[in-house]
DNA sequence: ATATTATATGAATGTTCGTTCATATTTGCA
DNA sequence: TGCAAATATGAACGAACATTCATATAATAT
């Protein structure tokens, strides 16, 4: 992994970032529950599985993370605007979910390095 | 991945916001290098095994990315304190290497994201 | 001891970012 | 047409952060 463009590395300064804040990471972690999952592979929440692809409303991820309706669609357009999320319509409302597995993979390795603790490799 | 707690959301803000600064990148990139890393399973710089720990002093890390002694310094004590990074002393030099497979992990993963441009699942 | 090399640190600066409050926009329905 | 529900947006404030410059510390060798 040498010679990695600056624009590549912009890029993945932009994904981290984006990922890299309480609210957002609440948000995502509310659409990677696994609740109503019943696929095989899945465990720990990081299952790559169609299945997984919860989507859930504004308001709906505003109550279960105990932010503001304001707070939640700002931070939800940072995500969405770093293609983090993806969105669909239905009537009045507007349902969001992770946008593929990388992200879900990407919240599965962090948690997991937290996870872990201080052990070494 | 639900009722995931607080203080496990803010460690991972941490680790990603540490992640996600292109200074920051560059000198883990730097670290992530498998020039001399000959093990088989070794691909696309994501490679899990030892052979892969690339250690470097700060000022062949400043040299390789083009910064100054300062603020690489500077930015080596953020990964260090965040635990990215782990350090072996030798006379006058520093030798910085990446702290363990989760940072390799975190890395490949946003690489490849990047990578896959706006490929969805 | 002194000079030299390597690294760390402190202060200062400009910028970016998260949050709140108030308000606007959009869509469905009576 | 008008009301209500859901979501989006703009301004404003304070806090956090990356970088630079100058300087300090640490360790080695002559």
């Amino acid at each position: 992994m040498k010679d990695v463009k600056l624009t590549t590395i912009k890029k993945m300064e932009s994904l981290l970032e984006t990922a890299s804040d309480s609210t957002r990471l609440k948000i995502m972690l509310a659409l990677l529950d696994d609740d109503e999952c019943e696929c095989e592979e899945c465990n720990c929440g990081v299952c790559e599985s169609l299945n997984c692809m919860i989507e859930k409303c504004v308001n709906d991820i505003a109550m279960e993370i105990g932010a503001s309706q304001s707070l939640v669609s700002h931070q939800l357009k940072v995500l969405k605007d770093a293609d983090l999320v993806r969105t669909r319509k239905e009537k009045t409302k507007v349902y969001y979910s992770l946008k593929d597995r990388h992200i879900r993979l990407l919240l599965g390795v962090a948690y997991e390095h937290v996870m872990e603790g201080e052990e070494n490799d």
